[in-house]
DNA sequence: GATGAAACGTTCAGAGC
DNA sequence: GCTCTGAACGTTTCATC
């Protein structure tokens, strides 16, 4: 799928986006021009989707983290949808198979909070919320070479 | 939280974080140095956690995803979240409350890979594995101002 | 894939609001 | 306190091999 060389290019960048080509080509052993031609092809490519920073919630004031499954009551899938994608603590959401129609997560100031956007879903949906209590793995990419 | 030049700084760099500090001061209308001092703040306060790339896990050939729920059995707890880390493929794992333990996103080639890496958790936990079909919202921060 | 020169971006000192 | 200007420094890009 990827050579070795992007493998460790994508570790790399993937630790720290903005080292500059220069370093870069230092720690992968090739030029900066070289460098650069792999990154214009991982990002044709679609494998590098975009330079992004990684933001903190928490630093944000965002205290609580919950996991919410969401079965829609029938003929309101659509509407608890659009009140998900509406509701921008919602950060992250899953339509899946089974019981459950979706999984978000949620970034919450407070119990509060959390009760009252749980609460304008409860009449189109019945819902479970997990509070977030740790996190093993933060977010990690999956393994770059064949498994 | 933020003032508002620093949440529009962090939109910018949210969708592109290597765009130079001179076309992010015009962006804002700041001069490079006063760009570059908030960064600095905004990373020495850690609401950036980190400058990053974001990989697409199906441009490494990664054809599914899944959400799986899961529930050691007694004793097996510390057993299962080292068997949940050291498998690559699971690339985000929460540890909650209620009645699973973790919620933890998997990356797998085939559904041949899928059933494999859950039955290897079998034998220590009770799982639940949801197929992604779609994601309405695939990734975003949390609102910057007060809500 | 490497080299070197030209173009470009960042950083620092000094100063002003 | 926060910001700007301008010069020095470092980086990226392009042509060439």
């Amino acid at each position: 799928m990827l050579n070795n060389m992007d493998q460790r290019i994508l570790e790399i960048l993937q630790g720290d986006a903005r080292i500059s080509l220069k370093d870069l080509a230092v720690q992968v052993g090739l030029s900066s021009p070289s460098v650069s031609e792999r990154l214009q092809r991982l990002e044709e490519r679609g494998v590098i989707r975009a330079f992004t920073i990684d933001i903190d919630p928490q630093a944000l004031g965002y205290q609580l983290q919950a996991i919410v499954r969401i079965r829609p009551l029938p003929g309101k899938l659509q509407a608890v949808q659009k009140l998900i994608e509406q509701t921008p603590e919602f950060c992250e959401c899953d339509k899946v198979t089974g019981e459950d129609c979706f999984i978000a997560r949620l970034f919450v100031r407070s119990i509060a909070q959390l009760d009252q956007i749980i609460d304008r879903i409860a009449d189109k949906a019945e819902t479970n919320t997990a509070i977030v209590k740790a996190q093993p793995i933060k977010r990690r990419p999956p393994p770059f070479g064949l498994t």
